[in-house]
DNA sequence: TTGACATACAACCGATCGGTTGTATGATTG
DNA sequence: CAATCATACAACCGATCGGTTGTATGTCAA
């Protein structure tokens, strides 16, 4: 409800809104990676790989370690949930507007 | 997993991910609107709620209706629901990498 | 210490975004 | 029919986006 959310919500569902950035997800869900790893998959320049990784961790939803001279990036679950549960709010709204369907319908045969 | 599955999620999380169309989002999932209707609850003109009424409307996350002169908005829940099991998804890659982790734990403590 | 590697970041560029105003089209009302 | 209302859409504008190249910094290995 507060300005600060809607920033928050605002950054998650821009920084899904690409797929090369959903598909680092993929991998960063899936266990550790290094940005120059990340960036061998990808046919773009490593600057364009980590400012995708920037966005990413700008937006809450991965996290990195150092390891050596290697940045190791994470992917956040619960950042991925926050997100679901964004969308399960926008379905409640909808179940409120079947509920008052229901009560009409229901309303018009008592008598 | 096919390039039109991801021009779907690309054009569903950008529709997300500006406050005003989830604003529309709540409103049309809760009932019908007009996009005059609409269009009266924010402080810009028309021709920019219209066209954010077009973006939800080109991703599928909102249908419209003739009624009279009036073109009626109505939330469509199961879009809604589409992005969230996109989400799933993501979160079943991350389970993926706690079993793998949890089968390397078992293997360690097998002596 | 020197050289190679991993990362970060600035500057730039064409494309898209979110807004504006203006105009055209359809349906309603008098 | 004329006037009005609801909508759609084109053209334009400054800002942001997604990519590039180039440069600076930090870490490792010989």
């Amino acid at each position: 409800m507060t300005e600060d959310d809607e920033d928050r919500a605002d950054a998650l569902f821009h920084a899904l809104a690409d797929r090369t950035r959903r598909d680092i997800m993929r991998r960063v869900l899936a266990g550790e990676h290094s940005v120059s790893t990340l960036a061998g998959n990808y046919d773009m320049s490593f600057a364009a790989v980590q400012k995708h990784v920037a966005v990413l961790e700008r937006a809450g939803l991965l996290t990195k370690r150092r390891h050596g001279r290697e940045q190791l990036a994470s992917g956040d679950v619960a950042a991925v949930r926050s997100v679901g549960s964004m969308l399960t709010e926008l379905e409640q709204v909808w179940r409120g507007r079947i509920a008052r369907i229901d009560d009409l319908i229901a309303t018009d045969q008592e008598d």
